[in-house]
DNA sequence: ATCCGATGATCAGGTTTTCTTACCATCAGG
DNA sequence: CCTGATGGTAAGAAAACCTGATCATCGGAT
């Protein structure tokens, strides 16, 4: 019964009055007059109410003038509305919400994302931080749209792309027994104060297992488990990334026997697909971190 | 360069979010379902994103969900802007600006007004009064649509279309020598006090104009008039619509000799076109005049 | 496992809409 | 009386759109 209104011919209108004439106005819409005068016709008795005056000038009838402004704010809002969706698609604007583990968060991130909106200048960022598996409920959930994690579990809703290795490492004091030397094998570590922290399930099924039933704490936030290592209370395990470099007594000493190496990557909704400005920083991701030492090609 | 969203895509977007999936939605816009899944593919490649996940199910992408709200409420302005035109041509809303005669404005208008409102009861009319000169300006400057008046100067920017005949005839007081009269003749006036009032002009170029000359007092309001009347100061000549009935003391005695008339009629744009309440009220005055005594079919 | 019903996607075909080209009617100014 | 504007009109071409038949896939029932 409701007229269904299609933005050109509402077009057409604005443009005879603003430019004073069919001609000039299809001159302006690059289109003949005819098209004009037929779009125009064909408004008309969709309304059921002629638009403009019949004799010769281009004059709007009452009726005209009641329609010109509420067509112009439809056009507006309809112009309003492209541009807002095209500047999205363009990724001239749009929103992005991630999250990473703590040690990416905290080493990678701050360069990653400041090269990032160097490139899209307009796009805003939301960083989560939190534990593998916060990141992947986070991700799973819906709640972020990227990750960047190690996977430990798959799981065919989501898809990750390994981009780094990690090697696991052992962290103690410079004064420690162990802290001059340049690697190590797990047998070393016997009999030693081992805490584990949140990533020493890494060693899980590897050589190196036996030691954390061995392990009398469990320290799961990292700034008490510097403390505690700065202390010189035991040593720990570490992903080299998650090494916190900023204290200068604590030393890192790669584990060789057994390489013990976690895969850092981006983990993605597996089937969906993502907003645009999210599709931006994956692919921005994924070309920095593939550039960088320990790369994964 | 920006992409001409059509309104009916969008609408299909709606339908299958709201109807969950493409069948259902075809039902509910009464096409098939290939036309809505076109329709989507169409819209989603000008916006160079899609909208709808791929794989089997009807889901919107993250895309698809910033879209969705701003869809339905350009879809929504849309809607409004068809329902509002829509009741304006079917005369179930607008304004008519319109302007009459005293005469008229007192003794025809509460009457016609009243039933017009019953015809269209959501039309909002503004009756404006003064002299005939005064309601042709307001007509021929647009700043009413309507007049209802009598014509004494062709204008071929207006169209008058008389209604109705008035005769003009002598106004007394009831113990004034000429009061049981039944009717006169010009020639009976001559040496009487006559007063002139805007109507008088009605008698140039007839036998009678030789009063005028004679005429002592012009008084062109008509409390003042009527109250020299009732003073016994003096005559006018009136229209018989014109003649103030209210006043008891006062007589009308039509002139026959001339017999002068005036033409009321209504007086509207001549080539412009009156919006589509004033279009109701043009057939509902001329169809309500034309069924009264003293009509002019 | 397999069948079945339901989902969308696809494609050829025709219908409708929309545009263009060419021509006509009218009017104003030289 | 032309001339150069205005818009309107008609026929054919192009584009958009819809339909009907068909296909691939998936999930649940048997």
């Amino acid at each position: 019964m409701l007229p269904e209104l299609k933005i050109q011919p509402l077009r057409c209108v604005l443009a005879i009055v603003d430019a004073g004439g069919f001609h000039a106005a299809a001159r302006q819409l690059h289109r003949t007059q005819p098209a004009v005068s037929m779009a125009v016709r064909e408004l008309e008795q969709r309304l059921g109410e002629p638009l403009f005056e019949k004799g010769g000038k281009a004059a709007l009838t009452p009726f005209g003038r009641y329609c010109l402004p509420r067509f112009r704010e439809l056009i507006t809002q309809h112009d309003r509305l492209s541009r807002e969706l095209w500047a999205q698609v363009q990724k001239q604007a749009g929103h992005v919400d991630m999250a990473a583990v703590p040690s990416v968060a905290s080493r990678l991130m701050p360069q990653l994302l400041s090269d990032f909106i160097l490139r899209y200048p307009d796009l805003k960022v939301s960083l989560h931080d939190g534990s593998a598996d916060f990141v992947r409920r986070l991700v799973a959930g819906g709640e972020v749209e990227l990750g960047i994690t190690s996977l430990w579990r798959e799981d065919d809703e989501l898809s990750f792309t390994a981009l780094m290795r990690d090697e696991v490492g052992v962290v103690c004091r410079d004064d420690h027994p162990l802290a001059e030397r340049a690697e190590l094998g797990w047998e070393a570590l016997q009999g030693q104060v081992l805490i584990r922290n949140g990533t020493s399930r890494l060693l899980e099924a590897t050589e190196a297992e036996p030691l954390l039933a061995e392990s009398a704490f469990d320290i799961s936030n990292m700034i008490s488990l510097t403390a505690m290592l700065v202390a010189g209370i035991g040593i720990t395990t570490l992903p080299r990334l998650a090494f916190p470099q900023e204290y200068e007594r604590l030393r890192f000493i790669p584990l060789v026997d057994p390489l013990v190496e976690r895969e850092l990557g981006l983990l993605r909704p597996g089937k969906r697909s993502l907003s645009p400005a999210a599709q931006a920083m994956e692919a921005f991701v994924i070309e920095s971190l593939r550039a960088r030492p320990f790369a994964i090609p």
